[in-house]
DNA sequence: TTCCAGGCGTATC
DNA sequence: GATACGCATGGA
């Protein structure tokens, strides 16, 4: 991984990025374009100005320590890409998902907001997603930790207008308030008892779990199945996925998913 | 106006 | 265990 400082800013080299196809995809919520090729966004309440050059990307006001041990991670740029996508590309149709947004990544984010973006997002459309969330950041002062929730009832979320998710809400915040569930146990759990330990929360289902899992704890073989990726399976995959793709399933969904939203 | 959105809980069989 | 249905809200 390249990198650059110059003052403040940080400039990366980097292949298989777009900020259009990875930032505004719907993996992650709080990411709002600026201008061209430029966002403004957060790694949980840390901000972020980004934007691309030619042949470069440029991180605005941050420092060397921030872009390692936050952006670096963030942006997955330890992981290559470029090699995943040739493993992919022997499918006809991943092929095709990865030449029309191949510079989709994952975002590494964090295990707590992912988790309650998910709930959020349960049949729901991206722009009210990032409305919901917007309008519980402004009023908390930034993305609101477990703690500051506490106590918190469904009635108390009506600011949200985020409908009957609201008590879903509720009920996660207590159960990681009182360490009914643990981000931290899951994080390492296996996966059945991870899946199951964080469906035991109201509002949790097989598809918010898997989305907590590979957006939030970076289980790159978890593979959540919305409306659009339950198409692209009973039109492409009737039998699953081929096999050499599933140790990175997650990622695999990515550009799929993305190419049977927008392109199909 | 009606349909749909990165689903899930509940009732019913 | 499978299937049907309601659910808050707001954009298309």
């Amino acid at each position: 991984m390249e990198y650059l400082v110059r003052g403040a800013d940080i400039r990366i080299k980097q292949t298989d990025f777009d900020l259009d196809e990875t930032l505004d995809c719907g993996q992650a919520f709080r990411w709002e374009r600026t201008g061209d090729k430029a966002y403004h966004g957060f790694m949980l309440n840390t901000p972020l100005d980004i934007y691309a050059e030619k042949d470069f990307f440029v991180l605005k006001n941050t420092s060397e320590e921030d872009f390692l041990k936050i952006w670096a991670e963030y942006f997955d740029l330890y992981t290559d890409y470029g090699e995943l996508k040739r493993i992919f590309s022997e499918d006809e149709t991943l092929s095709k998902a990865c030449a029309y947004a191949g510079g989709i990544r994952l975002l590494k984010q964090d295990a707590w907001e992912a988790l309650l973006s998910f709930i959020i997002s349960q049949n729901n459309n991206i722009p009210r997603i990032k409305g919901i969330i917007k309008r519980l950041c402004e009023e908390n002062g930034g993305f609101p930790t477990p703690d500051k929730l506490c106590g918190k009832t469904a009635d108390d979320f009506s600011y949200l207008r985020a409908g009957f998710r609201a008590k879903y809400i509720e009920d996660c915040v207590n159960k990681v308030n009182s360490g009914s569930i643990s981000l931290d146990r899951i994080r390492t759990a296996p996966l059945p008892e991870a899946r199951r330990e964080l469906m035991s929360v109201k509002g949790v289902g097989p598809k918010v779990a898997e989305c907590a899992l590979l957006y939030g704890m970076y289980r790159v073989e978890c593979f959540p199945v919305d409306v659009w990726i339950k198409r692209v399976m009973e039109k492409y995959y009737p039998c699953g996925l081929p096999e050499y793709a599933k140790a990175h399933a997650g990622i695999a969904q990515q550009y799929l998913f993305h190419y049977m939203r927008t392109a199909e």
